[in-house]
DNA sequence: ACATATCGAAACTATCAGTTTAGTTAATAT
DNA sequence: ATATTAACTAAACTGATAGTTTCGATATGT
C-alpha cells in the first residue's frame, strides 16, 4: 500500500505528461474564466486557445468545471494572509475589510461564480472547501482564538460562529447583488458585530 | 373544453392563453426542480410531462431558467409573515429564526439554486429582487424601522446593514455549504447583532 | 528494439435550448 | 355563417457543446 513512494529518479513508464500542456490549459481555462462566465466558456475553446486537443483535456480531468475550480486553485492560491499589526481584533477587522476588498475584485467574482457552479456537486463542492475555503477560513478562525486568549474576546466565544456573522454578510450581498461589497460595509459589520456598535 | 366563466369584459381577439397549461408548466417545472436541479431539467421534459408543447413553452417565456423564476414565485408568494407577539426586536430575532428553517427546507434550497442559475443574468437577477427578494427584505427592514422609532434600537442605527448582517450569515451557510443552517445557529447570530453578547 | 503512456487532430455521439413549419382550434367581429 | 386573429400541438429542424473514440505520432524507461 506504502510502497509506492515517489521519487524523483523512478518514473513510470510511458511518456510523461506534459507540463506545458498542463500549465496551458490552467491559464486559458483561467482567463477565459475572467472574460465571460463559466457556463459560455467551452471546453474545445480551452483545447484551442491553449493549443491543446480536448482528448487531453478530459484525460485529466472529468469535467470542464473541475478544470475550472483548479484554474482557479492554480492562480489565486495564497492571498488574504492576516497582517500582524495591533491587537488581535484589530486584525481580524483589517482582514474582514480586506476580504471586502477580495470579493470586489475580478478574482472574487470568478470565486462568487465558482461556488454557484459546483453547487450541486458534492465531490466539486468539497474539494473547493477543503483546498481552498476551508483554509481560508482558519486564518479567520486562529486570528479570533488568539483575541480570544489574549482576553479581547470573552472566553465562551463560538469562533466559528463569530467568522459566519464577520464573513457571511460580505458574501451574502456579493450572491444577491442588492447592494455592493464594499469596504465602508465591511467597516460597519466590524463594528457591530466586534464594538457592539448597533 | 370550455369550462372557465370569466367575465364578459373585452377581451382581445384570437384564442385566448390556456389557463391550463400555463399552470401544468409551472407546476411540473417546479416538481421537476425539486427533484433535480435546474441545468439537468431540460425544456422537453416540462413540456412532455405538462403535455404541452415546446412551443407553447416559448411563447410565454424567453428561456428555461425564466419559467424556473416562475415557478418558484408561483409556488412561495406568500410566506415568511412576521408574527406580531413581543416588542418588536424579539419579532425580529423570531423572523430571524423562522428565516432560518425556511432556508433549510426544500424550498430554501430551490430558491438557492435559482440565485446560482440567474447570476450571470441581470434581467433574471433584477426580477428575482424586485419580484421576490426585495418584498421579503422588505419585511425585516419595516420591523427594524419600528423597532427603532419604539426606541428599542439606537436612532443612528443603519438599518439595512443591520439586515445584512442578520439574515448574511444564514444565506452565506447555505451557499458555502460549510455548516448547517439551523435554528441554533440563528439564535446566536441574533444574540450576537442584537444583545450584543460576544 | 520494445513496451508503455502521452500527445494532437479530427471525427463522432448524444443532449439540449430554442425555432420553425404546417395544420388545428378557440375566441371575437361583422 | 364567415372572416379574422392568435394560441395551440406535433414534429422536424438548427446550432451549440460536453465528452468520447480512433488513429497515428511521439516521448520516455527497460
Amino acid at each position: 500500500m506504502k510502497e509506492n513512494t515517489k521519487s524523483k529518479e523512478s518514473r513510470p513508464p510511458g511518456r510523461p505528461r506534459s507540463e506545458v500542456s498542463k500549465k496551458a490549459i490552467l491559464q486559458t481555462a483561467y482567463q477565459l474564466l475572467k472574460k465571460h462566465g463559466i457556463q459560455s466558456v467551452s471546453s474545445h475553446e480551452i483545447a484551442e486557445k491553449a493549443g491543446v486537443s480536448t482528448a487531453t483535456i478530459y484525460r485529466w480531468w472529468p469535467s470542464k468545471e473541475a478544470v475550472m475550480l483548479d484554474a482557479f486553485f492554480n492562480k489565486v492560491q495564497s492571498i488574504l494572509p492576516i497582517n500582524p499589526v495591533g491587537s488581535f481584533i484589530e486584525q481580524l477587522r483589517d482582514h474582514v475589510i480586506r476580504s471586502a476588498a477580495f470579493l470586489a475584485s475580478t478574482d472574487g467574482k470568478i470565486m462568487a461564480k465558482i461556488i454557484l457552479t459546483i453547487y450541486d456537486s458534492p465531490t466539486l463542492k468539497k474539494e473547493f472547501l477543503e483546498r481552498f475555503y476551508l483554509l481560508r477560513r482558519s486564518i479567520g478562525i486562529d486570528i479570533a482564538n488568539k483575541a480570544k486568549t489574549a482576553g479581547e474576546l470573552p472566553l465562551n466565544t463560538n469562533v466559528e460562529i463569530l467568522i459566519d456573522v464577520l464573513y457571511g454578510p460580505l458574501f451574502y450581498r456579493l450572491f444577491l447583488g442588492h447592494e455592493v461589497v464594499n469596504e465602508s460595509f465591511a467597516r460597519s459589520i466590524a463594528s457591530i458585530v466586534l464594538d457592539h456598535s448597533l
